[in-house]
DNA sequence: CGCCGATTCAAACAGCGTTCGAAGAGTGTC
DNA sequence: GACACTCTTCGAACGCTGTTTGAATCGGCG
């Protein structure tokens, strides 16, 4: 077995974090990074794109792992009662606003990777890490725990609603800085995390 | 005058649309659908991208006047009195909801242009379009009239809340059908905007 | 007319991702 | 030990990209 493999991934990795934009990333600086050539990119990955999405893969499963350990550090903490409904959201979208936040974490990998996502020309790439290892669906039965009322639908659209406002912080900082006067502090994930709990544990109270 | 710059205007808006990725896009292209060269596009607009931000601009100024009409007719429709929350928040998102479900209209020009603005090393270039021409501090005053007890920063903070939902509905489409279990039809604008007011409303209702 | 700025265009340039073919390394078989 | 075979590496080349350059052309104006 090829150790190249192993070493364009360890580079892919780096520096899409170095990189302000993902076209400063090319196949002759990953090479020059993982001490290989251009070619051995297309030849073990079959082309750049698809390194940058096994890239993205490696890293978005140590991101779910965090989510899942919260998730779990919450349902711990309650036992034998139900977990609280503020800590399952932050246990869904907490781990990306940590991550957007710390200088030295690899989250700059995923939000180079949803940006290809979006603008690529094959979707079907992408479409297996974007809807598979985000398997969202293990906060679904401890959702329908606290809000019986509502049916899996309900609550997998309320899911995505949290999910687009913690996209809406780690994606337009600034945007929201100049929207909010500069009264929230984003660089502090803790008051972000709380803030965004506080506007989705309405969406999952019994109405009337 | 030179009529070049506003062909190639009309060409960057036709072929963005046309187009699955923004890569597709060649100064080449364009130059034949605008029946001039290469060059021209340098010579204009500075850059191909100078070029997509100034035809995304164009576009922006239609969609806000869109969502200003709504506005307009909600504050009509009302009037003597405060205009309906729900109806704000539909002038609010609507247009994006609807503009990304009309397949002759120009939105891919705009989801485009957010994508390249996401991977561009020069983000100067996009923060006036991103901030100045979405000046969604029309939308402040009768927020703050619906919602007194809430600063502006916090409707600001609302109203990013709002949009990032927006962004989700517009951007991940197959992610939510497959979150919602298929149950809400995300090719109707009119349910899906119903929905996101639905969710958004409580954001601005009096605590406790 | 003569001039001058504005505009057009073909050619060239440096960079990109990928492909190709030859060379090398390692391994199992005769 | 020699051969055959696959896996891997690597440099050269290909076709494409956006931009720059310099010469040609156009349109008014003195």
């Amino acid at each position: 077995m090829s150790q190249t493999p192993g070493r364009l991934l360890d580079a892919c990795e780096a520096l899409l974090c170095e990189v302000d934009s993902v076209d400063e990333l090319t196949v002759r600086r990953l090479a020059a990074h993982a001490h290989t050539t251009p070619s051995s990119v297309s030849y073990h990955f079959g082309s750049q794109e698809q390194l940058i999405i096994a890239t993205a893969e490696r890293v978005y499963k140590r991101l779910n792992a965090e989510r899942l350990s919260l998730l779990n550090a919450a349902v711990q903490k309650a036992s034998p009662n139900p977990p609280r409904l503020e800590d399952i959201i932050a246990a869904l979208i907490g781990p990306s606003v940590r991550w957007s936040l710390e200088p030295n974490s690899k989250y700059r990998v995923l939000s180079h990777f949803t940006s290809m996502a979006q603008r690529s020309r094959e979707p079907d790439l992408y479409r297996p890490v974007i809807e598979g290892i985000e398997h969202h669906r293990v906060f679904m039965p401890y959702f329908r725990l606290l809000a019986p009322w509502l049916s899996e639908a309900e609550i997998g659209w309320r899911m995505s609603c949290a999910l687009g406002i913690r996209s809406q912080v780690t994606r337009s900082r600034s945007r929201n800085e100049v929207l909010t006067d500069h009264t929230i502090d984003f660089s502090d994930a803790g008051q972000v995390i709380e803030r965004i709990v506080e506007v989705v544990v309405p969406m999952f109270r019994r109405p009337g």
